[in-house]
DNA sequence: GATGAATGAGCATTCATTCAT
DNA sequence: CATGAATGAATGCTCATTCAT
């Protein structure tokens, strides 16, 4: 951490980016948008971020180090010893997603909608997180596997599954439905994720 | 079908937008690149598209309405009678998304990619594709539901999800993994969306 | 030649750049105010020249190009027989010249004054038309020599001095004294070129 | 020499501005260069200099001053009595003045190649200089013809001619072949000057 | 004198769109 | 329908300069 990157300015600029990028989308927004909402002159941006597009990712790739470093990272499936505390864990990754994306919710939807529509180069280093956080998924569900607590045949298919599950539901508590308690959205993702739409194992649904 | 649309300029200009916008991201691709691409004069391009925004939103408009024609619309759920013929008419939707998907691999990927990071207006215009592929899902699993064929408590909230789902599986078959077997992914989808990861009702998942 | 720079457009900027950078200096100079100069829009200037640097080197390079065609291209060492000869043939080189440099005084002024001051990278470029015009004069200088028509030990060192004097007399036709009769300088400079400063040799110096 | 000019961070920012104009060119290096390459801090330089212009503006008044203090001023055409003396002493004032540039070479390429190339109302103080050696030039030459010691008929024109000898002279020196040695360089020039490309007398041109 | 973060005017360049042919 | 030269508004970025510390 540079002083600079400590600095007032920066953080404004960060905050008033994620705003004006989530309002008006990150290509029509102009940078003149982004320094008049935090405050600061044009000049100052380029003092603290290389580009438009810098700032951009900067935004993306605090948002998913937070994202797995308060969810995904916190929850090894070492710690679960059967179904039932496997049932526990979920349902706190999925409350923990929840809320945190809930937290940022400005940030969360504009990720989730415009991350990956930047230029080729810079989309590369864009979709690694979302590699990362199916790898961690697929990591997981091995692991779960490997412990006899899900069936076998999961291949990284699901994993990306998976992930897109999350993705939607993380949409929907931020965007379609902000009223919903967290608890209850982490309830039915749960029920959909652990035994799909037959699902007739509800002793192990509700932990 | 407009005259206008037959003619062999119009073709080639959605051929060519579908390309340009594939590999350089629809911000980056210049109109200049989509009429070297398509042949034509500059001038050509607005005999036949309104702007640029307007030829990317006539191919997500194709591109949803072939998708909902060929593959959601044409599997009905007062088909099924019973739980097996759910896993039968399940299989067949996924293969023939996957199919489909496979079959217009640029489109596809181009269209999960960028088509919401757009302008703010025409962003609403775009998610309500979005939101008709949940409703119907919502309806199909409310249907299943009033039959008897899906257990209840499953909300828009699970629509959403399962739409997750479903478009990270193409995105599995397109970008990911283009080698995989659509039916082998078919299969492996199947068993998650009916059965989840505890899934041991391995009867109904493989008809 | 393709039809763009046959266009009147491109002529106008042409113009409109020797008029501008030669007012305000190339540096200071804005893209707009060649444009406004020349009548076009500020894309046009785009159409016909990548660059401001561009049509700055394009006027350069047609500045020396119509110098060499003109003048030094013309007047063939082996043409002349004996030191009368000589006198006669430098004598219309130098009004060849200065007339040349008269009729093109601001590009002429501005080429001298600015051409070299120009990133490194473009000066190379520059800096061969001076290391051209200085190689033909060192080859002639030879070729006189050879001939027995100038004396023994002139290197390229005199040859650059012969470019400098010549540099110096188109300053001084074009920007410090520009009434004065190009036959007079003419006979001045050649005086001077072939008898130096001393110079008692009257004889051959008027033919 | 007032204190400020004594102070470490005054001379460091000269050098530094010779050597970063000099690589980079005046007009595309960074005032942020400067400093970088003095070592100092940005606000630094302007406690030094009023701008960007005025450090270069302060260079070359500091060279041309050398220049003349150190070469023209020394050699007045008072002490010369005869031909023999005056090629002695135009030899010692082509060995003085190409020392002195070879001694601050990249200085001299900035001066002779840029130094013209700035705004308008900056040049006419730069073009002074020039105007200033010409003029020592011609006072120069009018003297040795007062003395009989120079032909008849040379006017300020010559002075400009010999002027863009030695300019470019220099320029040969310090740019094209910096292992000459200044002697023989200057005798080559002296032979040049006195007695031109004919330049039978050589009895008087090597003293 | 020295610092260096902040400033903001300035400008080259781009590119979607138009229209005369 | 087709052309492609011309348009000009729009904007990302630079960098000389300032000033509070």
């Amino acid at each position: 951490m540079s002083a600079l990157q400590k600095s007032p300015s920066h953080e404004r600029l960060l905050r008033a980016a994620t705003e004006v990028f989530g309002a008006r989308g990150y290509h029509a927004a102009r940078v003149s948008d982004v320094v008049a909402q935090a405050g600061v002159a044009q000049g100052t941006f380029y003092l603290h971020f290389k580009s438009k597009e810098a700032i951009f990712l900067c935004l993306i790739d605090d948002f998913f180090g937070r994202l797995l470093g308060e969810t995904l990272g916190r929850f090894p499936a070492s710690a679960v010893a059967d179904t039932g505390e496997l049932a526990v864990q979920l349902r706190e990754m999925w409350c923990a997603i929840l809320k945190h994306c809930r937290s940022e919710a400005v940030l969360t939807s504009l990720v989730l909608r415009e991350a990956r529509a930047v230029a080729p180069k810079t989309r590369v280093h864009v979709e690694e997180w979302f590699s990362q956080m199916v790898g961690d998924i697929n990591g997981y569900l091995r692991a779960l596997s490997a412990l006899g607590l899900v069936r076998k045949g999961l291949t990284d298919a699901s994993a990306w599954a998976i992930f897109g599950l999350i993705e939607r539901a993380i949409h929907y508590a931020v965007v379609v439905n902000r009223e919903i308690e967290v608890e209850a959205l982490a309830d039915e993702m749960l029920q959909l994720e652990l035994t799909g739409l037959l699902g007739d194992r509800t002793d192990v649904a509700t932990p």
